[in-house]
RNA sequence: CGGGGCGUGGCGCAGCUUGGUUAGCGCGCCUGCUUUGGGAGCAGGAGGUCCCGGGUUCGAAUCCCGGCGCCCCGACCA
């Protein structure tokens, strides 16, 4: 490519409002431009870096067995409403209506369409497994989006789902997905960490999150150094505390006057937090009202709480549905609630006795409260977050957390995408059986942006080899320069060497600072001061300020293949 | 959705508190001359609904009201 037919300029300073260092590159490299509220167009440079790592995602995916298909992203409501998402699923899945007045959806994902072809394409256990994928274009209506690419409206995913016959066929597939995904992001130079995580809204009984790891993520990722212990904070466990074997005493209530915190309530008691129970109040999409119950010393994990009972998403109740449930705010306690609630108890509070909890009464707690004794719940779980510095639950050594961009996740679904879209097939011993699906996906534009982020200096960006917009960037200086690099250009490319010709014109320095800022992992400079020293200046761009050395022309393609194998090596090729 | 910030030529900003001549600066852009290996110098020039709408006023970029857009924190989230 000529920079000369380039459009889109680099500029010296980014705009405002570009947070991360690989966001401000993008932008000042003539990447990216935002249009709206994460929306953005992609520039020439940007295409080239997203071809390349499209196709490594190709390679990897048809080495998996996986074939490649194109869903739509502009699909009849009708089919959400049948697998239940159109209304599980908030004001993030953007609905519209057709000229017909027909309720429309832009897809955030394709689970519905790929179980609805599996309902009409697989009838046999002849047919299956299956896996499908495509490099396709979403929509999600998100609330906040953020970091440049990080967090994006419009974003493409490369997506794919398995369709199996049993949960076995589902294992093996899951499994070959993980080696596919770990290959995919090293060839892409991205580390990445692989954890356990939360299924969220997709359903399904396993996930795993791929994570590179980074201030800017907005995941938060327990991670143990001892043993390996890896997963998202949402589903991370710690071990539990020891809980001292007391005998149940007798309820006692105790005035407390303006101790609505636990820790106004332990300095005024003389008690430690553990010795405490403390209530949040939560309501579901679909109007249950959800009270859990933590130790006073921990904090309630929102996640696990909705998982528990079984709610899409909570929401904090407001002061009269407390109230109606007959609950004080500062005071309170399950102690009396009923049924006008949902009770879900931590574990650890369950086994624990005599704690202190709210009597719901202003200024009165209840000493000696016990459960099961005291009040009951209908849910008994894991409700705790985990903390920094916690015991592992694995080897009991201290955890660390880290924060962490999710690259790409791995869901196994179950059946309940081909229970509700009909997606049965007949099986060898002639019954009839649901598909059983999974899904995977990686964010094309989160994968490039996290790359970015992971590889630059000072002089800007600094591409792997393998998805680098270009090769070779080749600065022309001068008239002498110019000729010299039309003959170069014409020889590197019937080599198939790919590379960006800086035919501008512009002065040396420009030239160099820009050719540093765009990234490409070859840089060559020819003019008449590299001619008289017999032919073309030649150095990679890491490390910055590296020594050029003079080649020969005829020696370039030799050069640059040596220099960049993984460029020109493809999978199976 | 809650809290905070910002909106002035392509980019970065000043001006606004305390209303008042032609709305400024740096970068970029155009023309000419000089220069030509690390973001050139000189000279000349183009380019602005000061986010939008209302209001106050003799007069609004500036004050008031309403709206829109973007960013950050939180809530939320592939």
């Amino acid at each position: 490519m000529r920079m000369s037919r380039q459009l889109g300029v680099t500029l010296r300073q980014a705009p405002a409002g570009a947070e991360t260092p690989g966001h401000q590159l993008l932008l000042r490299g003539a990447y990216l431009r935002q249009l709206g509220q994460g929306i953005f167009s992609y520039l020439p440079y940007a295409v080239r870096v997203i071809r390349r790592i499209e196709q490594i995602m190709r390679e990897e995916m048809e080495a998996a067995g996986g074939v490649e298909l194109s869903m739509p992203l502009a699909q009849p409501g009708e089919l959400w409403k049948r697998s239940g998402r159109y209304d599980k699923i908030g004001p993030e899945l953007l609905r519209f209506s057709d000229r017909r007045d027909r309720p429309m959806v832009l897809a955030l994902t394709h689970e519905e369409v790929t179980a609805s072809l599996a309902a009409s394409e697989v009838q046999s256990w002849r047919q299956l497994p299956r896996l499908v994928y495509q490099i396709q274009l979403k929509f999600r209506d998100d609330p906040r989006p953020r970091a440049g690419l990080i967090r994006t409206r419009e974003f493409t995913m490369k997506d794919a789902y398995s369709l199996d016959r049993d949960e076995r066929g589902l294992d093996l597939q899951y499994d070959r997905l993980h080696q596919a995904y770990l290959a995919i992001f090293a060839r892409c130079e991205l580390p990445v960490l692989a954890v356990e995580a939360d299924v969220g809204v997709m359903g399904g009984s396993e996930a795993r999150e791929y994570m590179y790891l980074s201030p800017i993520g907005e995941d938060t990722l327990v991670l143990c150094d001892s043993c390996g212990y890896a997963q998202n904070r949402q589903v991370a466990r710690a071990a539990r505390p020891e809980v001292p074997d007391e005998k149940p005493e007798a309820l006692e209530r105790v005035s407390t006057p303006g101790t609505t915190t636990i820790e106004s309530l332990t300095g005024h008691l003389a008690i430690p937090a553990s010795k405490t129970a403390k209530v949040v109040f939560e309501a579901t999409s679909d109007g249950r009202f959800v009270v859990g119950v933590v130790r006073g010393d921990m904090q309630v994990n929102e996640t696990k709480l909705a998982n528990a009972v079984s709610a899409a998403e909570l929401r904090p109740m407001t002061a009269d549905e407390i109230a109606a449930i007959g609950c004080v705010p500062g005071y309170a306690s399950p102690i009396g609630v009923g049924n006008r609630a949902t009770v879900v108890v931590d574990e650890i509070v369950a086994e624990s006795h005599n704690l202190v909890a709210g009597a719901n009464e202003e200024g009165f707690h209840l000493r000696n409260t016990n459960f099961g004794r005291d009040y009951d719940a209908d849910f008994i779980t894991d409700l705790t977050a985990v903390e920094e510095g916690q015991p592992c639950v694995v080897c009991r050594s201290p955890l660390r957390t880290e924060r962490g961009v999710e690259v790409g996740n791995i869901f196994k679904l179950g059946t309940s995408y081909a229970d509700t879209l009909g997606a049965y097939f007949l099986d060898e011993d002639g019954t009839e059986k649901p598909i059983v699906m999974g899904s995977y996906g990686i964010g094309v534009g989160r994968l490039l942006a996290c790359i970015a982020e992971a590889n630059h200096d000072e002089g800007g960006l600094s591409w792997p080899a393998a998805v680098a917009p270009f090769a070779v960037h080749l600065c022309a200086i001068g008239e002498e320069g110019l000729e010299a690099a039309a003959r170069i250009e014409r020889r590197l490319q019937s080599s198939g060497i790919d590379l960006l010709v800086d035919d501008r014109g512009e002065r040396p320095g420009v030239q160099f600072t820009d050719a540093e800022l765009i990234g490409c992992p070859l840089l060559l400079t020819v003019s008449k001061r590299s001619l008289a020293s017999g032919g073309v200046e030649a150095k990679a761009r890491k490390p910055l300020g590296a020594e050029a050395q003079i080649l020969a022309e005829e020696d370039l393609v030799a050069w640059v293949r040596a220099k960049l194998p993984e460029r020109f090596a493809s999978r199976g090729t």
